[in-house]
DNA sequence: TTGACGTATTCCGTTATGGGTATACGATTG
DNA sequence: CAATCGTATACCCATAACGGAATACGTCAA
């Protein structure tokens, strides 16, 4: 084995940020997939694959409209990562890293306690 | 060029499921390696190569004890996550995805319309 | 000091990811 | 039907990232 299946969740697709930048831009509405290449400045096909990998996870959905391809934001599947952060709101609010200060001064007072 | 680096920022250190896990257990309090190790039931190699990159992303902080090394959480990193989805919780609240839906079924009329 | 313990690092092999380029494919236009 | 547009896919390359095993390193105990 070598890896972990990686782009197959959410939490890998948002991982990349040409992919946020991407659903960024859907966030504002539906668009064709040129739309995009112009606004990310990346050419055509890693655009598309970028797509294909949101569109694995259903962030986002696929509309075709003649010979173009208008993508469309699904933010449904975001939803399970933002539960998941929650837990650590209250973390992050109580001033635990003060505590964390301390102790790490306390370690590197010790470190060079003997040179 | 292969790939943007990856490991470099909190979203892709969370993006590994052990990861999470790791700071999981992490946030119900100090742990040392080994104890993740058990919990885990991971190589403790692994482990510490998980609990590197999330120092490297400062999401854990570590302090010596002895031989041991109590790993600690530090939720902080996490914040600018939270941030980036909040503007999505909206999205999902709404109901775009039944409009999605009907577009969906359109689409579908469409594609096996002529057969 | 020697040995055991706890943990980090290194080395190896495999996989898959992301970028680049070329190309295939469907739809529209002439 | 041919040409063109819009997009997806295939192919190649380089590299990063994960798992596994061995080993290095610091600390504590005898």
């Amino acid at each position: 084995m070598a890896r972990a299946a990686t782009t197959a969740d959410a939490f890998n697709a948002v991982a990349e940020p040409r992919r946020r930048q991407i659903l960024d831009l859907l966030a504002q509405g539906e668009r064709p997939v040129n739309d995009l290449v112009a606004l990310l400045g990346l050419a055509q096909p890693q655009v598309s694959k970028h797509l294909r990998v949101l569109r694995e996870v259903d962030l986002v959905r696929v509309r075709d409209e003649g010979r173009q391809r208008l993508y469309r934001l699904n933010a449904e599947p975001l939803r399970p990562i933002h539960d998941w952060l929650r837990k650590y709101e209250q973390v992050w609010n109580e001033r635990f890293d003060l505590m964390d200060t301390i102790l790490a001064e306390l370690n590197e007072e010790d470190s060079h306690g003997d040179d």
